[in-house]
DNA sequence: CAGTGAGCGAGCTTCCGCTTGACTT
């Protein structure tokens, strides 16, 4: 009997498919996409653009098996794949094809159709939002045909990113430097690195003092009577900062030294914290980033291999955690249930909110393809899969695990108490007025299990501090002013995850691209780390300004994405093909790429141009950097290849003395020997030099 | 004491998005 085939994307899911299905299906993966865009014709686009009779444009793409960038061949483990498939294919009744609900996985399908060659009269295609077996059932009776319109979204979007980042990349090449890029998402990634950059070189810090006064209620025997208070506001003084500079300090201290103090006001609030969803990609790298020092890379590593699973003891190989790209919080309701069930049996009722949590705040261009990011199982919980994990492994785990959790846990409650103490100087007869705010956790809810990491530039303080009991109108003892000097802070500079985080923000980049987005501007020389933050390098700064020139419209538009995407839609909606769209965008585009190409420079913009003249051909020297430092090189460079070396100073050449003739021949090619110079002195040295490298003292001529 | 010098930059670059191992140290 032939069994039905499946395919799938990724090989884990595979195989939890084919254990739901049973043994009358075959599920195969596809490993991800089986074709792209050729890299022929001209510029390499495998694009060719023929302008209509109409003036539109219709560009018409060739694809062809995926390339192993190493070899330059094609794939082999890719056209094994294929191969297999086909094999398959041939022999089953029907072919559903069960790739990945979103634009990139209704191409996949739509190049295995072709790259399989498999009979259109046998295929189905299935959508699995969730890995669970009501969902795969419910799938599987619900089959449609291959949605062109999303395959038309996938080929606009596939061919703006070539041919902007190929036109794009080329007029960097003739421009600035070789061997470098821009794209849709590397060039705004490295724009905010840039823009950041620049912010925090034009910060002005700004001074201001602090001051703040130890209190104690009057009467000494009460215990835990003792707090501390910050100068708030003086009544009438609207100035910012409230405490310039020290003489300002000095004079506050010295106006309310003997004054004395009052509480003026209590505000008691409840507070409610409530909890973060589940994990996407992009967030979980964030919180690995933050709690666990993990790059986004690393992070994604791991969570591999949790999902691909890790023997358990007797369980053997089991997938502890659900698909790790992903840009959706759903949880599947099998598995809301069971976390509910988790809550009420280990923490109580009183943890467990009257309905489960829905997280549903979507991310700008998600595709929401997959689960959020959560356990397979909520009761293989952190320590009883420890034994079988390794620390990092089950760091990631338990990280997970428990945001899982405690997103469908009850609110934490804190009471927060805002005093506000007051004094009127004898002195000067202002009014001084200080502020504390204590916060008691009075139900502590899902923080039992998780707290999210604090965000860099987020400074709020996690104080669980009580105040002493306090009533208004009391009046306190003050022990001690103390005033500190500050200043404001620019801000930091990004790090892999906080610049994923902002790019996400803006709907660039995927789940399966972020850790790589941040790689590539370190790969080209863009960016560089210094503890764990980018920096742009001055390669960076020049390829951006240049980019910004003359594409603010496009690459370097950081809206440029989300536009695209509305435009996608349309496709998707059947408003419109992928011709008008990628019509309407390229014009303007050639413009911009012919004016780059006519802006002022050859190739200069990156090496630093001297007032030096090439004695060959009179065009200016550069300085470059070689391997054992700078030197100059003729800006006419290939056409002229002359070098001089750049005297200690950093902006004169040595001149280039020609090396002295001399009678003398070399004893082993009997060529002429020369006086040259090196680092000892002269000497006597071959004319045939490199070829014969014989050389000897110069005390040898005297001998003669 | 022995040994110095020239050359270095330069190639078929590059995009984004979907998936994992296969080499080896």
């Amino acid at each position: 009997m032939n069994k039905d085939l499946v395919i799938v994307e990724s090989p884990a899911k595979a195989r939890t498919v084919g254990r739901f299905l049973g043994s009358k299906y075959e599920v195969v993966a596809s490993m991800g996409h089986v074709r792209d865009l050729a890299n022929t014709g001209p510029g390499g686009l495998g694009i060719e653009i023929i302008e209509e009779e109409d003036g539109l444009l219709s560009f018409n793409p060739t694809y062809t098996a995926i390339i192993d960038p190493r070899t330059k061949k094609v794939d082999s483990r890719k056209k094994k794949i294929v191969a297999d498939i086909r094999k398959s294919a041939n022999s089953a009744n029907t072919v559903y094809l069960a790739t990945d609900a979103d634009r990139e996985g209704e191409a996949i399908s739509w190049h295995l159709l072709s790259a399989a060659k498999i009979d259109v009269s046998k295929i189905k295609r299935v959508v699995f939002h969730e890995i669970t077996k009501p969902a795969i059932e419910d799938a599987f009776a619900n089959t449609r045909e291959i949605d062109l319109n999303l395959v038309d979204a996938y080929q606009a979007r596939r061919m703006i990113d070539k041919i902007i980042g190929y036109k794009g990349s080329s007029v960097l090449w003739k421009k600035v430097k070789s061997k470098i890029s821009a794209g849709r998402v590397q060039s705004v990634a490295l724009k905010l690195v840039v823009n950041l950059e620049e912010k925090i070189q034009n910060f002005k810090k700004v001074e201001f003092w602090n001051i703040e006064a130890n209190f104690r209620k009057s009467k000494l025997d009460e215990k835990k009577g003792s707090f501390y208070a910050k100068l708030y506001a003086i009544e009438g003084y609207s100035q910012k900062p409230l405490v310039p500079d020290e003489s300002n300090a000095n004079e506050i201290e010295k106006d309310i030294k003997n004054s004395e103090y009052e509480v003026d006001k209590i505000k008691i609030e409840e507070k409610i914290r409530k909890p973060a969803p589940p994990f996407i990609t992009s967030t979980l790298q964030q919180d690995a980033s933050r709690t666990l020092k993990f790059s986004p890379a690393q992070t994604m590593n791991i969570a591999q291999q949790l999902y691909q699973g890790l023997k358990l003891g007797t369980e053997g190989e089991v997938g502890l955690i659900t698909y790790m790209r992903t840009d959706s919080t759903n949880v599947s309701s099998i598995f809301l249930k069971e976390t509910s069930e988790y809550i009420l049996k280990n923490y109580g009722d009183k943890f467990l909110p009257k309905t489960p949590r829905k997280y549903s705040k979507k991310v700008k261009g998600a595709q929401e393809a997959h689960e959020a990011i959560r356990p397979t199982s909520v009761f293989r919980d952190p320590a009883s899969v420890k034994p079988y994990l390794d620390t990092d492994q089950f760091k990631l785990y338990d990280l997970i695990w428990k945001r899982m959790v405690a997103s469908q846990m009850e609110n934490t409650i804190l009471d927060s108490t805002t005093v506000e103490i007051v004094t009127n100087s004898s002195t000067s007869g202002k009014k001084y007025i200080f502020q504390v705010i204590g916060s008691v956790t009075k139900f502590k809810g899902f923080r039992t299990l998780y707290i999210e990491g604090t965000d860099d530039d987020d400074l709020t303080v996690n104080n669980d501090d009580a105040l002493p009991v306090l009533t208004e109108g009391e009046v306190l003892k003050c022990i001690e002013i103390t005033s500190e000097q500050k200043f404001t802070e620019p801000p930091r500079r990004y790090t892999e995850a906080s610049l994923i985080r902002d790019l996400e923000k803006a709907g660039i980049g995927r789940p399966s691209t972020y850790a790589t987005i941040v790689k590539t501007i370190q790969d080209r020389g863009y960016a560089v780390k210094d503890k764990g933050r980018f920096t742009p390098t001055k390669l960076g700064n020049v390829v951006t300004n240049f980019l910004n020139q003359h594409f603010n419209k496009n690459i370097m538009d950081v809206k440029f994405t989300a536009k695209i995407e509305k435009q996608l839609d349309d496709i998707v909606e059947g408003n419109t093909g992928y011709n008008p769209v990628l019509s309407a965008l390229y014009s303007p585009f050639q413009q911009a790429l012919k004016n780059a190409e006519e802006a002022d420079g050859v190739k200069n913009l990156f090496f630093e141009q001297t007032e030096i003249v090439c004695q060959l051909c009179e065009r200016y020297m550069l300085k470059r950097d070689g391997r054992n430092g700078q030197f100059l090189a003729c800006s006419g460079f290939p056409d002229c290849r002359n070098t001089m070396q750049l005297a200690e100073d950093g902006k004169t050449a040595i001149p280039k003395t020609p090396p002295k003739e001399t009678d003398h021949k070399c004893d082993k090619c009997n060529k002429t020997m020369v006086i040259k110079e090196g680092r000892r002195g002269e000497f006597l040295a071959c004319s045939g030099f490199p070829k014969c490298k014989n050389a000897k003292p110069l005390t040898l001529l005297d001998s003669v």
